[in-house]
RNA sequence: GGAGGGAUGGCCGAGCGGUCGAAGGCGACGGUCUUGAAAACCGUUAGGUGAAAGCCUCGGGGGUUCGAAUCCCUCUCCCUCCGCCA
């Protein structure tokens, strides 16, 4: 959400920069329907001053026993109340319609973000290692992994359906491994506080994160009960100081999350996207920090640096871009995507998505730090990254590592605790 | 799932439908005293919006009323008991 106050202030300034991400924003709409109803506000709270005044005189006149004044004030009175009631409904609609434009509004890119709603025109920003070179053709991961027995996504189809992944014997150790492998490097070097959250999260949640209105469609929803599935623990952890006032001695605040993720995927599909790049249910470690304003780019390089020593440690190929205008989550001021290599497709795939969303969740979710003591409250920036999701990188540790025997190299750093060094075919 | 009880400021805790944005206590902050500290005493101490006056906020929403923290409806959460269950 945005500081209306702020596009109240500076008009053009917003009109420029959320045009480069949203070219049908028009800021004349937004002010429009502000000076309604600040005109209005205006009316009902002179109305409502005299009727605050009144009741205290009725109550003086009261207890003075002047019960025949008091009782032609009440009189009076009664047309004013039922003015306020028309004029609150009419406000009440006003506010509704301004709301539900604002909370569709994206947050305020950053300067240093490349203007363009060419999702291609990302920034380079640096890559790790070179790209993997073989001396036979590398197989598809889902070749590698059934010659492993790795996965069995029939079984896993059959049990809840397409896109639904099931890993087996080496395969769910692997899996594991690296969950146990992200949290525990998370934890002991780059030191951020585990958390084990809930899977489900309630509609205020969800729009505190931003995951509502506008994604709706792409989470899983049990109307029953009025939850909804967790898409990425950024959902979860956004809200874990969901209307609190922090301490701003104790930020910047750094968690991290382990959670499984859901997600509809409707309207993806595609031969690229086969086996476990895209899928309803994957597994995540997820990176989430609440900082003061003044720090919170800074901190994202940090995030990103975190995010990276993971991939380092894995020995993966992968680069860093910095992504544009339009190609950026809507709560996101800044964001940089992690993209490791994958050989049999001849390109690169999303791993991890770092951003900054500056004020915007915390806007949604009133999350607040106080910098001093005798100091007002302010709202906190918000920063999230993968670090990171499994699936893909599994893609990328079974093409990357593969040998021409059919074998897979486990990266040094999972061996303890996947419990071999080796996957050897059946 | 059933039956009952509760939700008030950073925390605890009062609050006959009428000067209640809310007593009192604790905590925190400032001061007096002290070489320093503690104790004692005095004072300050919610948030939002607004240039300000003001308006709004006693778990959320709705209602009754001239007027609601207080009455009614509804939802959420917490506690106790019963049932079920990993």
């Amino acid at each position: 959400m945005l500081d209306l106050k702020a596009i109240r202030e500076r008009p053009q300034e917003f009109e420029k920069r959320l045009k480069s991400r949203d070219p049908h924003f028009s800021v004349n709409v937004v002010l429009g329907l502000d000076g309604r109803r600040r005109d209005l506000l205006q009316d009902v709270e002179k109305l409502k001053h005299q009727r605050n005044q009144a009741s205290d005189e009725i109550a003086k006149l009261k207890s003075q026993k002047k019960d025949q004044e008091a009782q032609q004030r009440i009189q009076e009175m009664k047309a004013i109340s039922d003015r306020i009631k028309s004029l609150d409904a009419e406000l009440g609609h006003i506010e509704t319609e301004l709301n539900d434009l604002l909370v569709r509004l994206p947050n305020l890119p950053h300067e240093s973000v490349p203007v363009s709603m060419n999702k291609a025109d990302k920034r380079l920003v640096r890559e790790f290692k070179a790209k993997p070179k073989f001396d036979f053709k590398p197989r598809h991961h889902l070749e590698v992994g059934e010659a492993l027995g790795l996965l069995d996504f029939t079984r896993g189809a059959r049990i809840a359906g397409a896109r639904f992944p099931l890993y087996k014997g080496w395969g769910a150790r692997l899996e594991l491994g690296m969950i146990q492998f992200f949290w525990d490097f998370h934890f002991t070097e780059t030191g951020y506080v585990p958390i084990l959250p809930p899977y489900l999260g309630n509609s205020q949640s969800m729009f505190a994160a931003a995951q509502l209105p506008k994604f709706k469609d792409d989470v899983y929803y049990i109307e029953k009960d009025d939850l909804y599935l967790n898409p990425t623990a950024e959902t979860l952890l956004c809200n874990l100081h969901r209307d609190e006032i922090l301490d701003g001695a104790d930020l910047p605040l750094k968690y991290m999350g382990f959670t499984a993720c859901f997600r509809r995927e409707a309207g993806a599909a595609g031969e690229e996207e086969r086996g476990l790049i895209r899928m309803h249910q994957f597994n995540k470690v997820e990176l989430f920090k609440f900082t003061d304003p003044e720090s919170s780019f800074e901190e994202l390089e940090g995030v990103v640096h975190d995010a990276e020593k993971v991939l380092q440690a894995l020995d993966l190929h992968y680069q860093v871009q910095l992504l544009p205008t339009g190609d950026m989550a809507g709560q996101s001021a800044k964001t940089y995507d992690l993209e490791v290599w994958i050989p049999s497709q001849n390109r690169y795939y999303e791993v991890s998505s770092c951003s900054n969303c500056t004020d915007y969740q915390a806007r949604r979710g009133n999350i607040r730090f106080r910098p001093g003591t005798d100091a007002k409250p302010e709202f906190v920036h918000t920063l999230n990254g993968s670090g990171l999701a499994t699936s893909r990188i599994m893609v990328a540790i079974l093409e990357t590592n593969q040998q021409s025997d059919g074998s897979v190299v486990v990266p040094e750093v999972l061996r303890k605790y996947v419990g071999t060094d080796l996957l050897r075919p059946k």
